[in-house]
Parts: C-alpha cells; sequence; structure tokens
DNA sequence: TTGTATGCGTTATCAT
DNA sequence: ATGATAACGCATACAA
C-alpha cells in the first residue's frame, strides 16, 4: 500500500506538504503541488479511508437500514436518498439484518435512515443518545437526534376507504397488516373510524401481514364467503397483488364482483388488471427528503418531523 | 466517545490490558477481565472501526455494486449473499453508482461482488491489480483476485428458442438487451447460432435494453407488423412484462396470436396472466456462490469461474 | 512556503 | 499476568 510517506519520500518533501497538496491547499507553492499530485498519480495513490476517519471523525457515508433487500417497495425510494444524498458529497450503503447494526456506533456511518420495523426502537434511542444521526420512516420518536419523516397514512387510509363508500360499497373487508407496523396500525385506525363513521356498514377484517401470501389467504376466505358484492381495502399493494392472483382462480371479478383498493401505488399495480386504485405518493421524493433531513442533523440542525403527503388513484376495480 | 483509554482509567490498569481482555486473550487474569468488561459494559464501550481498521487492515465487510436500486431483480441474489456472508461474520453493504466505487480501494471493504455493466472493467482490473478482491457476476474478466460466476446464458437462451421451434413457431422475433450487457451479448449469439440451425425460419431482431418499456416499444411494432402467429423471445422478463402489457391494448391474445418466452423468472413473471414461460435459475444460489467464491478469494484462494445452471419453464405462452 | 511533531483509537510486540 | 510503547496513515497546529 503507498501512502503519503511514500509520495514525500520521492517527492524529496515532508509528509505535511504531501497532505496540503494533496488537499488542495492554497499555502502549497503551485509547482511543488503539481509535482507531487503528479507523483501521488503515477504511484497510484488512494488515501487510507480508515486513518482519514480516525483523524476526521467521519465517512462522509450515510446507510440506509431496511428490513430485506427483497421487495419492489424500496427501489425508489433508496434512489430518491441517493440522489440527495450524493449531490452533497456523501455516499449512500444500504443495510439489512441486525449484524450490520454495528457499523452506526463504530463509527463507519455519519448517520443512518431507518425503514426496517424490526430494529428495535431502544435500540435506536440508545443510539442517538450517543450522538449518531438518525432519521426514522416507520415510527415516531422524540429526540434530538432523530427526525421522522412519515406518510400521510391516516389520510390515505381515510381516502381509500370512503372512495369504496361512495362508490356504493356496504360490504367491507381490512386485509391488515403486521401489529408491530407503524403503518399498518396508523392505517386500520383509520379505517376503523371510518367505519364508524358511515354506520351502517358491513365490516369485517382480515389479518395480513404485507406478504403476497396473505393477500391470496384473504382471497380464499373471501371466496368462501361470497354472498354478493363486496369491497376489500389491501392495506398495502403487495397484498393486493396475491389477492388478484387468488381470485383469478375464481369466478368472481374483480370490478364486477369484488372490488379492491390498496395503498402504495408499487409498480405492479399499474399492471394488474384491471389496474388498481391505491394510494399513491412520490416515493422519490419521500427518500429525497429523508435524506435532506438526516444531512441536515448532521449540519447540527433541530430534529424536524416531516410528512408525506398521498392522494387516491381512482380506477375501475372500485368502480 | 469512549475508548479503551477510559475503561483503562476507571478500572486502574493499562490500555493493554484492557484490549487483551475486550478481545478474549486467555493472558489475563478472569477477575481482572471480568471487571473490565464490566466497566466497559457501564461505559457503554462500542470499539471504533476506524481504529481497529487502520491496525486490523480489514473491516470484516463486503460490498455489491449494483446498477440500480430499483428492479425486482436483486432482491434474492443479494439476499443469497448476505446469508453466506454473515453465517462467515461477514457483513453485506449494498452500493449504487461511481461515487461508492471509492470505498473499494480506499479499503473500506475486504472485497466486492460486481454486478453492475457500467462498472468499467478496466477500473476493476485497476482494483484487482492493486491486491482487492473481487468477483464479478456480468463479464468475463481474467485475474488472480478476481472471480467470476455467470449465468450459463447460452443455454438458457437455446432452450427458449428450441421451445419455441418445437412447439411449431416459424416466425420468430428476438427482443434484444443493451450492446454493452455479457449476458444480453451471451444470449442474442445463442439465438442467431439455433436460428441457423433450424434454417428456414422467418427471425426478426428488435434492439431492446432489458427495460419494460423497451418491451412495450416492440409490442407496438409487432402489432402493427402482425400478418398471422408470431413468436417473441425477450432477452429478459422485465422486457416480456412490457410486452404483455402493451398487448393488452391490442386485439391479439398471448398464448393464441403471439407466444412469449422470457429470460430470469422474475417474481412478477408468474403473476402475468398466461403465465409467462422462461428461464429460470436460482437467485439465491447465485448470491450464494458468488458471497462463496469472493470469501475464497479474501481467505487467499486462487480464482475460480463458477457457472450457474439454468431451466426451462414452459407454460401455455408458448403452446 | 515547507517541515516538525502530535494525536486520533486500536492492536500487538516486548519487557517486566 | 500486566504495563510501556510503537505503529497503522492521515490531518493539522505550530515552528521555522
Amino acid at each position: 500500500m503507498v501512502s503519503i510517506k511514500d509520495i514525500a519520500k520521492k517527492a524529496g518533501v515532508s509528509i505535511s506538504t504531501v497532505s496540503y497538496a494533496l488537499n488542495g491547499s492554497p499555502k502549497v507553492n503551485a509547482d511543488t503541488s503539481r509535482r507531487i499530485l503528479q507523483i501521488a498519480d503515477e504511484l497510484n495513490y488512494v488515501p487510507n479511508a480508515a486513518a482519514r476517519t480516525l483523524k476526521k471523525r467521519h465517512t462522509m457515508i450515510v446507510g440506509a437500514f431496511i428490513t430485506s433487500f427483497e421487495g419492489a417497495f424500496y427501489g425508489e425510494l433508496l434512489q430518491g436518498m441517493k440522489d440527495m444524498l450524493n449531490k452533497q458529497g456523501y455516499d449512500l450503503i444500504i443495510c439489512s439484518g441486525t449484524q450490520s447494526h454495528r457499523l452506526l456506533p463504530e463509527g463507519m456511518l455519519d448517520g443512518a435512515i431507518i425503514l426496517d420495523a424490526t430494529f428495535d426502537s431502544d435500540e435506536l434511542l440508545k443510539y442517538a443518545n450517543r450522538g449518531h444521526k438518525l432519521v426514522v420512516l416507520d415510527r415516531e420518536l422524540k429526540h434530538e437526534n432523530i427526525s421522522q419523516v412519515l406518510l400521510d397514512n391516516k389520510a390515505g387510509a381515510t381516502l381509500a376507504m370512503e372512495y369504496l363508500i361512495e362508490s356504493g360499497h356496504r360490504k367491507i373487508y381490512a386485509v391488515t397488516g403486521p401489529t408491530e407496523s407503524f403503518d399498518a396500525e396508523q392505517r386500520l385506525q383509520a379505517v376503523r373510524l371510518t367505519v364508524e363513521r358511515n354506520h351502517p356498514l358491513e365490516y369485517i377484517e382480515i389479518q395480513g401481514d404485507f406478504t403476497k401470501s396473505s393477500g391470496e389467504e384473504a382471497a380464499r376466505r373471501i371466496k368462501d364467503e361470497y354472498s354478493g358484492p363486496a369491497a376489500v381495502f389491501c392495506l398495502n399493494d403487495e397484498m393486493a397483488v396475491g389477492l388478484y392472483h387468488e381470485l383469478k382462480k375464481s369466478p368472481y371479478r374483480i370490478g364486477e364482483d369484488i372490488f379492491v383498493v390498496g395503498f402504495d401505488n408499487i409498480e405492479t399495480a399499474s399492471y394488474l388488471q384491471p389496474q388498481l386504485a391505491t394510494i399513491d405518493y412520490s416515493k422519490r421524493r419521500f427518500g429525497a427528503v429523508a435524506a435532506e433531513q438526516l444531512l441536515h442533523l448532521i449540519a447540527g440542525g433541530p430534529s424536524v418531523h416531516e410528512r408525506i403527503y398521498v392522494n387516491l388513484i381512482k380506477t375501475p376495480s372500485v368502480f
């Protein structure tokens, strides 16, 4: 490995002059500087991240922690973060699983964006207390080193339910999400509230877990109980996709016998037949805002709570 | 920040004793050790990654470089890598974009898995020459520090084409991939060879780029030219999805007028109606094998070239 | 403008 | 069994 020491030796100057030249300090003579840079290039010099970090106390790297690499949900979101971060000279790395949590406390990361319900809140709080900067996208957490940017789940769920009701449906299923999920919980609360407000309504809850297969399972139950037109609010699109798939094997047609609305507007949703009605929001913006808030926090700014607004996409899967 | 120095002070021992205790060395007295660990815990001590790395010359972190965070393709593959890596005590981080390339030469990573055609081969070779360990999944590259694990593209493409031909189709379109893509190039070569071998055949190539929208575009051209049953080999599933979608807007039916086979068996493919015939392989295994090879390289093992075998999934989209 | 010296937190060698 | 100390590569305050 070639270090500034090697460059210094070859250039006949001290390591500090090399360091200054490499960092573009105006203090060093233009000629000397050019010569040093030239030699550094010849030697294929690359600075050592560990040494630099040890000295400067930051890495210019931000981590995004997600539950799993699978699922079409994260793509755009991460891309939104990355673009924002790169613009400011930061790099984004994606991490998943408990083992990689260490990267944060060990100082490998200047901050983290959390989108992983399995990441314990107490652990997060512990890191925040140690001075680490965090942005949470999947829970409410009050701390000076933590900003939150959350989806407007309640507005979305209300929009979806009201759309079903306005379209004349009186029998409504809700396929719920995992109980640990903040988003699922918020959406469910709004659903129940809307049901109460629109009494009388035949309302049935089916426990789901945001996976396709739980959507399929829900479909089987709905098929079995079928006694006339029914509407279904799948609390996320992933389950709606599963539901569509399973329902294809039944005599019931979506948009005719069974009416469906989802949440998230994942890409697959637009490829379903009939196109799925759903709650849309800019995932790219979601990611960008999260990155932006983290950058603010890192720059010493205060904890801020942002909200991502949503809107309804109406399609023939409902009317 | 609390360092071993703080622990040493509080425990009334030297930093070297603390270091030994922390690393579970048998040289240090059990009582002393217990006391040190206790204090470290009270102080919420966490080792500093930069300092450790500077000394030990490795991070126990491996990076996977991908073209984009979007697309359903990577999920299982990355999961396969992660599981294998974690089992051996390594962490996996996902990187995308030129800016993050620095993590490798700067010593932040013990090795990298490359699945990003936009990552220049010369640059890769440069890193390999500097001693960095690499596994490439998307090109052929001979170097003692580089292992390759490649899909058996030619077998897959041949299988797909022969399936079309055996099913009696004599007019065949191939929707190609980006010319920079090794996989696309390999598949295309096999396609052309199969065409020659099965003369006479009406064979038409449509330039694609592995994206959904290029599949849609291909569909429009095929629609316009329609003069009777035609078969289409989309060199990846992503384009087949786009083709399906666009063809829905036409009078032609897949499996009746137009016959389609894809490559990759992405999850969406199984949700298409009729289900898409395609070339399947275990993405999880693909990732696991890649990780395994990297681990071997890191352990000082020789460069090895592995191949991932594929097989055909037959469905009514063809017959 | 350039050089000297120190320290970042850790590991590890060598004494004791 | 424990301590003193050097070294990893770099940035920077201070001296010259």
